[in-house]
RNA sequence: GCCCGCAUCGUCUAGCGGUCAGGACACCACCCUUUCAAGGUGGUAACCGGGGUUCGACUCCCCGUGCGGGUACCA
């Protein structure tokens, strides 16, 4: 049962020719190539990217959900999208594929690994488009139209000066058989549209509910653009029956062009996946996410430090919770416990500092050493023994892994803090007198240091408790400064230890002469 | 314009006729603390409007409004 093989091989047309014209079919009957064999008996859903460009936030939120109502006994695939020979960008294939595989979606069956129902690249299916058309002219479904793209403008201009839906007129619809066949004959330029049937489509879908559409409001659409390929609406309708996909998952944008996708399983006799058409992301400003919103592309975010755990973790809840008040999940965790009953029909918008929150949690969830690994793309001019010693003392204080590199600054650059800011809240003779107290001090066990630095600082003036609290709190900072040249930064002994006592000494010298010279 | 959809704190959401409308982010205050964080405690903050249905509506229905999507030889 594994096999769910729904084609018949070795059909490809022409040896991957893919320069738009469709190689001819073979003169046996080109239906045997729609026949799907063995349905599968568990859940397939896919993902199917169009290779025009990156991944971006909203393409990779159906793809996790996809992923995840997919569950652990179904099987999860990849298809390539690249009908639109205008915008295709090679090099978007394995850029898709790789930022897929970093958030952790592993496909089951794709481009790259292949499967039962190779290929999964559509320009390399066009014969089972070619044949799914025919099919579809046989039986009247679908008509070829001859009109000119100028005389599509016309028309649509015309009605929308006249306040009239944009559709296409028909002109081509009802052209005799004959006529049309000759015109092919001739070489005319044309493209295969949908003969869309009279009454009404509906369909249950899994986020919306029921759904209905009159046909008659529906476009004639084009199904085989005039340079052989075909458009979404049919490409998909093929391969999703021919790939056994059970459920489709995909944004709403989809929906006022389901009745098309119906009316061609109906007119090829296939039965229809189950829909579910998830709402939109949106901006803060309530708009559909786009460019300038900031960070489009998930590479983006991975540069920015997030981690691919805590934007799957916050992704996931834009449309999605588990009726819980638990709110930290691991993809294995959303892919066992989404279900299509609990997704959201409402847009959410995207926070970013929610998903910050949730990548500091989910830093704070790594073990150190996978935190230093994850660290070496930001600090390239680290050793693996200095990420190791860095994960450990920045964990608990960053939320982006591209902070690092500012609190940490001081390790690896020579600092030259100004003399207000070395001497804070003490005058500049005060700041030097600590500073040389504090000195010889840092020769002991580092773990100590504080309580050294507390009982030598105590006692060279009486005051009360608070007041000395705070004298001591001022001392610290004069000696950060001079150490690290920042306000903020890990703790005194680690920040030390990383850049070694010799370094700390010649830093507090630089900076006890600097206090002297305005003192 | 036409078609379709959506509507609970600023944001993500719980709620599926009777709740003090819950949680989280963000924000504010306090505690802890060598800075920043992290952590702890507490606080401010919501059912778009109008009609129905019902003993009773955040919840069901209708209308309005707002927002969104579609209206390509793009997906």
């Amino acid at each position: 049962m594994d096999h769910r093989r729904g084609v018949a091989a070795g059909q490809l047309p022409g040896n991957g020719d893919l320069s738009g014209r469709p190689a001819p079919l073979s003169p046996d009957s080109p239906e045997s190539l729609l026949d799907l064999v063995a349905l599968p008996g568990s859940r397939r859903l896919r993902f199917a990217p169009s290779p025009t460009g990156q991944l971006h936030i909203g393409n990779v939120r159906t793809a996790l959900l996809s992923y995840c109502l997919t569950g652990n006994e179904g099987r999860f695939l990849v298809r390539i999208e690249d009908t639109d020979r205008e915008r295709y960008r090679p090099e978007a294939v394995p850029e898709n594929l790789a930022t897929l595989a970093w958030l952790g979606l592993a496909w089951d069956e794709g481009p790259d690994i292949g499967g039962p129902c190779d290929p999964y690249i559509e320009s390399e299916r066009l014969h089972y488009y070619r044949a799914a058309a025919d099919r579809l002219l046989d039986v009247g479904a679908a008509y070829p139209c001859f009109c000119s793209r100028e005389r599509l403008e016309e028309l649509r201009a015309a009605q929308r000066a006249a306040g009239l839906p944009t559709r296409y007129d028909g002109r081509c619809r009802t052209m005799p058989q004959a006529e049309s066949q000759a015109a092919i004959a001739g070489g005319a330029d044309h493209v295969v549209r949908l003969r869309m049937p009279p009454g009404q489509s509906r369909w249950e879908d899994l986020v919306l509910g029921p759904q209905e559409f009159q046909n008659e409001e529906i476009d004639d659409q084009i199904l085989i653009k005039s340079d052989g390929f075909p458009t979404y609406h049919l490409a998909q309708v093929v391969d999703d029956h021919l790939m056994g996909i059970t459920h489709v998952v995909r944004g709403v944008e989809w929906v006022p062009s389901t009745p098309k996708h119906l009316a061609v399983y109906a007119a090829l006799g296939w039965e229809a996946p189950a829909l579910a058409h998830v709402p939109l992301v949106l901006g803060p400003d309530h708009k559909k996410l786009a460019k300038r919103h900031g960070a489009m592309a998930v590479s983006e975010y991975r540069e920015m430090g997030y981690l691919p755990e805590a934007l799957a973790n916050f992704l996931a809840f834009l449309g999605w919770s588990p009726g819980t008040e638990e709110e930290i999940f691991s993809l294995a965790e959303l892919r066992s416990r989404m279900s299509f009953e609990r997704l959201q029909s409402s847009p959410a918008i995207f926070d970013q500092p929610r998903l910050d929150y949730l990548n500091g949690v989910w830093i704070r969830r790594l073990a150190v050493s996978d935190l230093a690994k994850r660290l070496a793309e930001f600090l390239p001019q680290a050793t693996s023994e200095q990420l190791t010693e860095i994960a450990a003392m920045v964990q608990e204080r960053i939320r982006r892994l591209d902070e690092v590199p500012a609190l940490l600054e001081f390790a690896f650059n020579e600092p030259s803090p100004t003399v207000e800011l070395l001497r804070g809240q003490l005058t500049p003779e005060a700041a030097r007198q600590f500073l040389k107290l504090a000195d010889p001090l840092l020769d002991g066990d580092l773990e100590e240091l504080m309580e050294r630095l507390k009982e030598a600082e105590a006692g060279s003036l009486p005051e009360d408790a608070k007041q000395a609290k705070q004298r001591f709190k001022e001392c610290m900072q004069v000696l950060r400064v001079a150490i690290t040249g920042q306000r903020v930064s890990p703790p005194l002994p680690e920040s030390i230890s990383l850049i070694g006592r010799e370094a700390a000494h010649r830093r507090i010298a630089m900076a006890i002469e600097q206090l002297a010279q305005t003192a």
